[in-house]
DNA sequence: TGCTAAATAGTTAACGTACACTATTTCGCT
DNA sequence: AGCGAAATAGTGTACGTTAACTATTTAGCA
């Protein structure tokens, strides 16, 4: 059998498609950029060309002539000792500048502090400002996201949201991660690694500056997997941060509740695993999410059993390559690109940290 | 704070570069691509301008000009129903040639039969007698991979290998997971949904058709997390590949053996679960490998609890990109590339089953 | 009909690089 | 010193596209 080639040798170009529509590359070139100024017919004639020789744009001659430059906006939470989250998509980005900026495509960082929607604001004025060729941001605030939207929707840029979506609006697309899967992923993981008829408590950490949407959508999707399932669930919520009130808290709901054998964390599984002593690990299995550093230090030293990952550098990297996609080649954008859940574990965190 | 930006604007090509080391372009190109026909003296200073500088060649101008092409062999196993496994590939193949091939990177993939050396000979014949700029392949068989190699080795062209390796060999790089992780990551996850004693059984099929090796190699990892820990492990190993013998062979198992939880298929988990009733199947754990379309089924329709992949279409794609960095950006490449060993499960299927 | 403006079509100069080709310099040798 | 070959340096064209600019045609109107 034959080898299977890809890939085409005879390269057809706007020379060409001139060639056979009877014009010079002028009004081919007016027509592929519907910059106007051609007649009727003879547009019908180089488009009919265009159509027969099967032309393709070549993007490297494209870009080397026009060197337009385009300038994304990211908006994005700034990252901090209390919300490391955020560090992890930086080499997502800057992996995907690498690929991206010998196309144009560039990337202005801004971020803003996730519980002050005055900064956000802020940001947005910037955005809306400075003027950018497209937007990749996290929509933390409902009214200031429909601002920056409705600016940029008459200008025609694409606006994708990233990390968390809010549904219905007018942006281009949507790149993350199902957050109600991931809750009912990780019902689905407890169910198999705790007794039949154990008990389950659900932990959070109620902290201002975090995204509480999405938290209570886990959860959600957690109840939802055990809904008629006949098993107990009990709830933990801290709302002071403190290791030693945790701690206090847990012992006694694991004193008042032998039949406790799982520990969803809803949130902040760091401070909620640092609080649970060895001796009271052994009789839990935890499940939490995000692959910072300090959880995957618990992860390694048994103190959480798994962490499930919304690959943030993934988010990053192919959400920038979007922009690509959209603003070179011109290719049409998905709704909606849902990252896979990756169930992380001791044995095989060691290849999930990198991109 | 002043947002962050990417990118270089003032663009320094080979002109600037000439100008500072008072030479025409000429020169400077003949060093760049170390052609020769230039003083040593001149030579330093271009080099010199270069660096000082900062000059980095734009490779859109250089592909448009040069139009060198590369073709890139494609060294794998045919997939047949038998062995579907290496149709996932495929999806992998095209989505990187469709981002490389503007950079003159093609592939011709060529298949043999993996259990067919005479097969794999053809092949090696025919990469050595038409003359490849580069090799990614599965070195399914020692002597013939060897001499595929020293042909090559010479003439400096770049082989990856992927999916399985051979180490110490003087190809370029590896791409592919880790077999013997894997295994021990199966017994991790196995460790945590059997109880504390129950025993556990692995299964697998002896196939001429197979590759025993990478088989064995999981196991190895499997036993190995399980050394010293006090469980049974049963074996069983069906070379009829007949439903009904291996349901029977099973069921003697499971009559004899009541403390069996949990099941470790190493390969052909398809057929081993078909084997096992729903009722039997209520009693055990069943972890096995690849998202090829008829586990996915069983996955589904919970006659397999977990499944562990080494995700195939990524292997391609990254591979084939190897190439790219390699052969068009110069880049350095590591030794071997370890993908994430992916566990899926009912509940997080769905978004493994795109690239 | 003749003139002008508007509409349409054609020409051309880059973009940064590769490389073949030509021009100049260097240097050995008689 | 003068010649020619070898070594080195410089020039120019093309890759396919963009877009400004120029040329031509069409059409409106007095």
């Amino acid at each position: 059998m034959p080898p299977l080639k890809t890939g085409s040798n005879k390269s057809i170009g706007i020379k060409e498609i001139a060639e056979r529509a009877n014009v010079s590359i002028g009004p081919v070139d007016k027509v592929l950029h519907n910059r106007g100024g051609v007649s009727k017919a003879t547009r019908e004639r180089i488009l009919q060309a265009i159509k027969d020789l099967g032309y393709t744009p070549n993007i490297l001659a494209s870009r080397l002539k026009s060197s337009r430059n385009y300038t994304i906006a990211v908006l994005i939470p700034e990252a901090t000792d209390m919300i490391p989250f955020w560090f992890a998509h930086n080499a997502g980005f800057e992996e995907a500048v690498k690929e991206v900026s010998p196309f144009g495509i560039n990337i202005s960082i801004l971020t803003f502090e996730q519980n002050n929607e005055a900064s956000f604001k802020l940001r947005v004025d910037e955005v809306i400002h400075d003027g950018y060729d497209g937007i990749f941001m996290v929509p933390v605030f409902y009214n200031e996201t429909i601002r920056l939207l409705q600016h940029y929707k008459n200008l025609n840029v694409p606006v994708i949201f990233f990390d968390s979506n809010i549904p219905g609006l007018s942006n281009l697309s949507f790149i993350g991660s199902n957050s109600k899967d991931s809750g009912y992923l990780a019902a689905n993981l407890m169910d198999y690694t705790i007794s039949k008829k154990a008990d389950i408590l659900i932990a959070s950490i109620e902290r201002e500056e975090d995204n509480h949407i999405q938290f209570s959508v886990r959860e959600e999707g957690f109840l939802t997997y055990f809904k008629n399932a006949g098993r107990r669930i009990l709830q933990f919520t801290d709302n002071t941060g403190n290791e030693q009130v945790i701690s206090k808290g847990l012992s006694a709901i694991f004193r008042d509740n032998p039949h406790l054998e799982g520990i969803f964390v809803v949130n902040g599984i760091d401070k909620i695993a640092a609080a649970v002593t060895p001796t009271q690990k052994s009789n839990y299995r935890m499940i939490g999410y995000d692959l910072i550093d300090k959880n995957i230090q618990l992860l390694k030293n048994g103190a959480i059993d798994f962490l499930i990952s919304q690959q943030p550098q993934k988010q990053a990297y192919q959400g920038i390559k979007l922009f690509y996609d959209y603003l070179i080649l011109k290719k049409p954008i998905a709704p909606s690109y849902f990252l896979p859940l990756d169930i992380v574990m001791k044995t095989n965190i060691d290849y999930y940290r990198f991109l």
